[in-house]
DNA sequence: ATTATTTCAGACAAATTTATCTTAATATAA
DNA sequence: TTATATTAAGATAAATTTGTCTGAAATAAT
């Protein structure tokens, strides 16, 4: 049985992770491989894979084939894009508007018993998930601040 | 692809809402049958059944066989429950240690590049589920203040 | 004791999420 | 234009979560 402090699915973990690597490497003027992608980021390559080609089509990414490609993300477009974007693509919308018990709608003229007590922390939620820029998280990561993988779980 | 509004499992929704209905009946000085818990809270009998005898082996709910038997929850025993040892008995421990990325391990000694982000929004998602109580929610929902189902779903 | 009513337990099944594999499409360089 | 390197796409598989079914165990009333 799941977990709360599953906050994103695996899909979307993974997403997260990807981008934010392959940011770091575009601050550095680097495109980089799905197996770079992959083995930095600790995921499984071929559900990476799939998972970037959805970025792609969302335009949060850049793709190339070929000989020298892989993805990368202009410095502008990293400056823009926010955590929910990438959360959007991949797990799609409906990202606020769910219920703590499932209901189908819930909202203060009809709220589940639980609802008064999820309103500020969906608030707080949607407003970093919205303000926070993959620039912002993957300047931290390439200044060494976080990091993606346990040591213990790289592959050596 | 699973959604972040999905903050519990339905395992967790139904467990929640199972005992929430139970305990506002409790609070009637009514012992009450799963098929219409099932019913009431708009949720799987058989599904419902199962996370309800796990509840009950956790001391959270009583269980009585046979006719006359049913759920039902002492009023001192909802004063003292809080949302948090619910989703600990049907989902596990491990309730707060999670990383939004996935991190075996997350900590501000090395943190995800998203671990910042997050710490205060979990911070209240903890307080808040370890302080509510069960009989706050049933009470809330007796007085008509809050549903569990939305009135089209409920089988007439 | 028997019968009816209920939860309990465990096997089974369906749906969803996560993950892999194989082939196609595309791009580069020589 | 051929060979090579890469992503794209889609089929398939495994794992997990969600859900059902069936019979056993327990309780109460007669």
């Amino acid at each position: 049985m799941r977990q709360i402090e599953n906050m994103f699915s695996k899909s979307c973990e993974y997403g997260l992770k990807a981008v934010i690597y392959i940011a770091s490497q575009s601050l550095e003027g680097k495109r980089i491989k799905i197996d770079d992608i992959a083995e930095k980021a600790g995921s499984p390559r071929a559900f990476t894979a799939k998972i970037l080609g959805t970025l792609t089509k969302f335009n949060i990414i850049n793709s190339l084939k070929g000989p020298y490609g892989g993805f990368d993300i202009e410095i502008k477009r990293m400056k823009e894009i926010k955590i929910s974007e990438i959360v959007f693509a991949i797990d799609g919308d409906s990202i606020y508007n769910g219920c703590a018990l499932g209901l189908t709608e819930c909202n203060a003229q009809e709220p589940c018993p639980m609802h008064e007590n999820f309103v500020q922390i969906r608030e707080e939620l949607k407003k970093m998930l919205e303000t926070t820029t993959i620039f912002e998280l993957a300047t931290k990561f390439n200044s060494g601040e976080s990091i993606l993988v346990r040591k213990d779980r790289i592959a050596s």
